[in-house]
DNA sequence: AATATATACATAAGCAACCAATATATAAAT
DNA sequence: ATTTATATATTGGTTGCTTATGTATATATT
């Protein structure tokens, strides 16, 4: 006899829509506190901080750097890594001072939300 | 003689883009801790409850209660209040239990928010 | 040798959410 | 008479994200 085991796996799709206008205050964050990140790691990186639970996807990150690097607030350096270009991103000047605006921002974004929602109760 | 005062309003711009995705748990959340609410009252207890920080526009708002509506999760009863029409908005049973589940996906997602950013230490 | 997985960057199409502006209308205040 | 506050609603536009796709190399598996 041959026991098989049905293993469902139900992926919540709860992962969805979580990001919402923080993704370039996370990426400043975390090339700023780094010192130098490429795009791949950031993903990597999103995914270990959160326990699997945020999924940082390549159609919205690379957009974003860009965009970063066109406002001045990233520079790049690319270097071959093991026979793959790496391209390394770097917070200019300007970008720490925004990365800190940023922040601080999402911060008292955050406890308006909490007011709102009631959760400093719990 | 007279003197002209001219007043210089700068609206700050920072305004924008604050609400990120969170309005609809918001207006559950707050219509139904109040029990029921109108439109006006939403975004003037919004505006109340965050010092005037987050003003939640019409433009925003009407089309969110009304795909809540039309998804099942809020009901209406519109009333004649000093000569002028209010449509107060109320949870349905499908409504409260969305709500709680969008509130906890919230709380979640604002708990990572602040691993990524490093706002546990502050 | 062939295939799959991990690494690494990137773009295109499309949708949902939000903002700014505008519209209508009544009541109260100046 | 005009402005401000109350009250609901729509339109047009932009941003930001998702899904899907594309390219390419290195490593692991079969």
């Amino acid at each position: 006899m041959v026991a098989y085991v049905y293993i469902f796996l139900l992926y919540s799709g709860m992962n969805k829509q979580l990001i919402k206008g923080s993704l370039s205050t996370i990426v400043l964050k975390l090339v700023g506190r780094e010192g130098r990140m490429y795009g791949y790691e950031i993903t990597q990186r999103v995914r270990q901080l959160t326990d699997g639970q945020i999924r940082l996807t390549e159609g919205a990150l690379y957009p974003t750097l860009h965009k970063l690097e066109a406002e001045g607030y990233l520079n790049t350096k690319t270097e071959i890594v093991e026979g793959r270009a790496r391209k390394y991103y770097y917070l200019t000047e300007e970008g720490e001072a925004i990365t800190a605006q940023k922040v601080s921002e999402t911060a008292a974004f955050i406890q308006h939300l909490q007011k709102l929602l009631n959760l400093n109760t719990l």
